[in-house]
DNA sequence: TAGGTACGCATTGATCT
DNA sequence: GATCAATGCGTAC
């Protein structure tokens, strides 16, 4: 018997002699390659037990499971030998008007589901052997396990030219597993200048034959790079083909396969080796920067950016150095290649994946598909119950359901606030009231009335123990300083609400967001009324927040003062919920910080305070600090004026500073034309240039105007209207920029103080005179 | 292949004068 | 010219 413990890198599913093969290509802890093959899956849906299935041509087997729909009908689970098989019978039988439970799950999921396996397994057969210079087990005896590799990454950029028409080189830098491996490829001849990584090669032919061979010799377990997938790997193939030259770089020289996304993007499937895009995983893992160009994140992240500086002249650089400074074209290569490897380390998010793959069993490039995790989880646990789950397709997509509750709010400048917060408010609500598919199914055995009044069995559930487990875990990493995967599980747990909301999720009804959310707005209120009874004002509250004005004998021990307060609240719901919920309770409510002073501004054209924005000053490490929440200085759509001006306003209105005087000097220097270089306008185009139909917002006109179709744009108002950034025009419509961009933000909060812009700056008689 | 709702605000463009 | 709903974006949680 030979037993290996093995990492699944990818996984695939192909049918022959009309039978279902799964193939797993793995790696072990000593870097050696399986390839785990299942041919003994049977895929199976289930039918409505009244339901007829004659499906003449069509291997299948009946059987009577005594399983039932979410509706309590009983049904048959039908097993197939294909896949192929089970999606003609599906479409029959649909066709035919009878519905089908669990036909959508794909059967790489489905294996891994019942067998409990989370991207690592021991895995055992009697004698392994040996395809394509891989070992293979084929059908072999499987164990759970908890193992996390060392994986090898390639990061690969590759040069273009003639306007994307040409390959002109491609850059390595191979790291992991103590490797630190550098090569560029690059177009040329013998004699070019070389520091050592770079090696000429006389054609594109050879370019591409060189790349293929360097990736099977380095075998790398990761392809990292900058939208790798989109371009990179998308034109080494384009190209491959058109020039009739293999680029087989899958392990044991699979071929690769580029698939369309539904967003319009390209995947590529690469047997064995992961593919993982900078841009795409920083964005799963909630990273957020100015825009995701290399440049960008490299500069936030590292310090340091491209070597040749993107803008209107990049190409023609890159197209010069490839004629006539080869080297310095292959150090610009190279370096790109290097800048995403330092982010991948930097950032720790091939790590982080790994570990939110071993706690979701989704694969290291899938690691974002949150309903398929919960599929994952919750399924085959459904199956112990004898539950079967609907189609996606099949759900009644019915009401929205409700979210947080915000509070309405004063404006006014405070003094002395305190911020209390729920610690996983949405994961500790499902686990005080057990809130989850099985329990809403279950309701009579033993219900938990929810105060918004939806019931769930106390006794038939999975999910709070889950989340127990989970926050266990999630304790245990932050003791011993296991960062990334108490992010992972934070991540994860954070996932159920808005899985079990969403329309994407066969679980979804609207009775589970709505419990959660519904018990977490009366949460809020209750917990308001009680902070009053004690004597406190709670000015405003998001979801899960209070913010709460201490009382003048509680300001020298502010801090002491919202621990004090939030322990209180505590005891106080638990007694609460036992008494009139007979639960645990498993809120926690926490201090989060203290601020000094707090402004609350007014809704533009409203009277009550404007929700979700708001600044306050508090101390850190000592020195003042303030926070600006939904904002114009954190709103990426506002100018740098505008920002610049927010902040330095507000620091000289919490420090009771002088304004009128440095306002009409600042609008007078803008005048003059002193701050060309904050005027410029960034907002994106979330859809075509062409789709805006109804109507033409700034910053479509500058794009049609800049000829971008997608994308971000950067803009500047003229006299003669929105026109692509140029800090350099003599027609900026300083008018504009001092009544759209100062005014505002002014007067929201100089009207706390009585005072007002046009007052300051004597701006609007001047104006109607004018007119 | 990819979790949710709540909210503020600027601007546009139709409609009413 | 004033008013207001719709559109679009970005944000908080």
């Amino acid at each position: 018997m030979q037993t290996k413990e093995v990492f699944i890198l990818t996984d695939e599913w192909f049918e022959r002699n009309g039978k279902i093969i799964l193939r797993f290509l793995c790696i072990t802890p000593g870097r050696e390659v399986i390839e785990w093959r299942v041919t003994n899956q049977r895929p199976f849906f289930f039918v409505p037990s009244d339901a007829k299935t004659e499906l003449s041509g069509i291997n299948f087997l009946r059987r009577k499971v005594g399983f039932q729909s979410f509706e309590k009908s009983p049904l048959d689970i039908l097993y197939f030998h294909s896949q192929g098989d089970l999606l003609k019978a599906d479409e029959i039988l649909r066709r035919r008007g009878i519905q089908t439970f669990e036909s959508d799950v794909n059967p790489v999921r489905r294996f891994l589901m019942e067998k409990g396996i989370n991207i690592s397994a021991k895995i055992s057969v009697q004698k392994p052997n040996t395809a394509n210079g891989i070992t293979v087990f084929t059908d072999p005896e499987v164990e759970k396990s908890d193992f996390t590799p060392d994986l090898v990454k390639a990061s690969i950029d590759i040069e273009t030219g003639n306007k994307n028409r040409e390959l002109y080189s491609v850059a390595f830098h191979i790291t992991g597993h103590n490797r630190n491996l550098k090569k560029v490829f690059m177009r040329g001849g013998e004699k070019e200048a070389n520091s050592g990584y770079t090696e000429y090669c006389p054609d594109e032919k050879c370019l591409i034959k060189k790349t293929a061979e360097f990736i099977a010799q380095n075998d790398p377990d990761l392809v990292i790079g900058w939208n790798v997938d989109g371009f990179d790997l998308w034109f080494l193939d384009k190209r491959s083909g058109e020039l009739n030259i293999p680029f087989n770089i899958g392990r044991g020289g699979r071929i690769i396969t580029l698939r369309e996304r539904r967003s319009g993007g390209i995947y590529v499937f690469i047997p064995g080796r992961i593919v993982i895009d900078g841009p795409m995983t920083l964005r799963g893992a909630f990273y957020n920067f100015e825009d995701f160009t290399l440049e960008t994140v490299a500069n936030e992240l590292l310090g340091r950016g491209k070597l040749i500086t993107p803008g209107e002249d990049k190409v023609a650089e890159i197209e010069r150095q490839f004629r006539e400074d080869k080297e310095a074209l292959a150090k610009y290569n190279l370096e790109d290649a290097e800048l995403v490897t330092e982010i991948f380390d930097k950032t720790g998010i091939v790590e982080l994946n790994i570990k939110r793959a071993k706690m979701s069993g989704l694969s290291l490039d899938q690691t974002g598909a949150m309903t398929a995790a919960f599929d994952h989880f919750f399924l085959p646990l459904l199956h112990k119950e004898k539950y079967a789950a609907p189609n996606v397709a099949d759900l009644k997509t019915g009401d929205h359901a409700a979210g947080g509750y915000v509070f309405d709010s004063v404006p006014g400048i405070y003094e002395h606030v305190v911020v209390l917060d729920f610690k996983s408010l949405y994961p500790s609500l499902i686990m005080t009231f057990k809130i989850d598919p099985l329990s809403r199914l279950e309701k009579d055995i033993e219900g938990i009335m929810t105060p918004p009044g939806y019931s769930f069995s106390s006794k038939k559930h999975y999910l709070p123990g889950f989340i127990e487990e989970l926050m266990a875990k999630r304790a245990e990493a932050k003791r011993t300083g296991d960062k990334y995967l108490s992010q992972a599980i934070k991540i994860l747990m954070n996932s159920f609400y808005g899985v079990m909301g969403s329309f994407g999720c066969r679980f979804y009804h609207p009775d589970l967001p709505n419990a959660i959310t519904g018990t977490g707005q009366w949460l809020l209120l209750e917990c308001r009324g009680f902070l009053e009874e004690l004597g406190y004002l709670t000015i405003y509250g998001d979801t899960d927040s209070l913010f709460v004005k201490l009382n003048s004998e509680d300001i020298a021990e502010a801090e002491k003062k919202g621990d004090g307060l939030a322990s209180e609240i505590n005891e106080y719901l638990k007694k609460r919920l036992k008494k009139e919920f007979d639960v645990e309770s498993r809120l926690e409510l926490e201090f989060e910080k203290y601020y000094k002073k707090f402004i609350i501004t007014r809704a533009r054209g409203g009277e009550t305070g404007a929700k979700k924005r708001y600044a306050g000053l508090k101390e850190e490490k000592g020195r003042d600090v303030i926070e600006f929440v939904g904002m114009e200085s954190v709103r990426s759509d506002w100018t740098r004026l505008a920002k610049d001006f927010q902040a330095e306003l507000y620091k000289r209105v919490f420090a009771g500073g002088e304004v009128e005087e440095w306002i009409r000097a600042l609008v007078n220097e803008v005048k003059e034309g002193k701050h060309n270089d904050k005027l410029i306008y960034r907002k994106r185009l979330r859809k075509e240039a062409g789709q805006y139909i109804k109507s033409a917002p700034p910053h479509v006109k500058a794009a049609r105007k800049a000829g971008i179709k997608k994308g971000y744009v950067k803009y500047i108002i003229t006299r003669n209207g929105p026109e692509p950034a140029d800090k350099n025009r003599d027609d900026i419509d300083y008018e504009h920029y001092v009544q759209r961009q100062l005014k505002p933000v002014a007067d929201s909060v100089l009207e706390l103080m009585g005072l007002s812009f046009d007052g300051i700056t004597g701006g609007n008689q001047m104006e109607l005179f004018g007119k």
